[in-house]
DNA sequence: TACATAAACGAATATTTATTCGATTTTAAA
DNA sequence: TTTAAAATCGAATAAATATTCGTTTATGTA
């Protein structure tokens, strides 16, 4: 019994991933995906009973990828600031290192597919971050406002650091990142 | 001679931008659109050569008229503090008040349509912002550091401000507006 | 090696979506 | 009114795109 070539599954995603990038959702197309990756078309069903299944099996894997990837971060026992400040870091890191990951992901949801995506897996939200603002109000040490704030407010300058890294503006070092780093801290601590 | 009804052109924007706004670019349907505004589908085709043509002039139009907007404001003389919260005050109620604008724009950009947008067009960035920057740093207020990173702080806060009022979880009053705007000053001054 | 099973393929078909066409209606102006 | 230009429409066509089908090929297992 021949068996289904795991490359080519990795490589139908990461295709997809690549056009979503680069053209958005409105730009996949499972005739142009398949030539990409060197397979015809129909070999491409062999794989997804259709384009809808595509699109939602690939979200489904990258959120529950994502989770877990960020679950399984710092647990060492150190000072609350450096154990956030660890966190932020992995995380700029991470979407460094997944830039077409997260886009798709951001993209998903202004995409029609979004609501083809069961709740439960959409609710598997990374708790960690909320967990680690939740002790740092307990502490005392962040300031006392709606954990959704200060949330944004480090997601925010997460975001836009990474922005700034990957369009050449921010070099990645130990200075940058420091700078940056204290920037969010002066905004959330009491 | 029977003339062009101002209303239904207006109608087909309107409609273009909630579906935008709902499900993307991906979600843009020639059929669906004219059912929307209540046209024929041919007639649709009076007002707008094609689905290419549609998109791209609706995404000029925003453009045009979104730089238009800013660099009519504020040129008043008050100290630059208080000149650059006007500034960013008026971009929160912008965003606030434009968010299917803001949004087709945005998403324009990872769209197969975005290349077909005149770069003259595309370059037409709201340079205001910047100039009040380089004054802030000529004047030694705000800290010595790459434009494009005090540009993208000020953004990235102001976009999550934006974020967090339509979501609902920020009062938009002036209080928080204070607090946030205070988190920015203290973020980029020197 | 032979067999069974599933991958792989090319070509055909179905479906969705964009676009055009010819006829009809509306309306501003003569 | 009359008329001419342009909006409007329904229906047809064209084009793009998704999906299926029948057959062939590859490959694990007996």
């Amino acid at each position: 019994m021949r068996v289904k070539d795991e490359t080519k599954q990795l490589a139908i995603v990461e295709n997809t991933l690549d056009v979503v990038f680069e053209r958005g959702f409105a730009g996949i197309k499972m005739a142009d995906l398949a030539n990409r990756v060197g397979l015809s078309v129909s070999t491409l069903y062999v794989y997804y009973r259709n384009k809808e299944d595509l699109i939602v099996s690939i979200a489904i894997g990258l959120i529950e990828r994502e989770t877990q990837r960020s679950e399984q971060e710092i647990t060492e026992d150190l000072p609350y600031k450096l154990k956030l400040k660890m966190l932020w870091l992995f995380w700029i890191n991470f979407s460094i290192n997944n830039k077409k990951e997260m886009s798709f992901l951001e993209q998903l949801k202004k995409s029609p597919y979004y609501e083809k995506v069961p709740i439960s897996v959409k609710e598997t939200k990374s708790k960690m971050a909320m967990n680690l603002i939740e002790l740092g109000k307990k502490e005392g040490l962040l300031k006392n406002i709606d954990n959704n704030i200060l949330m944004g407010i480090i997601g925010a300058l997460m975001g836009e650091t990474v922005k700034l890294i990957m369009d050449g503006k921010l070099e990645l070092n130990q200075k940058n990142i420091d700078f940056m780093f204290s920037m969010v801290w002066d905004a959330i601590k009491s």
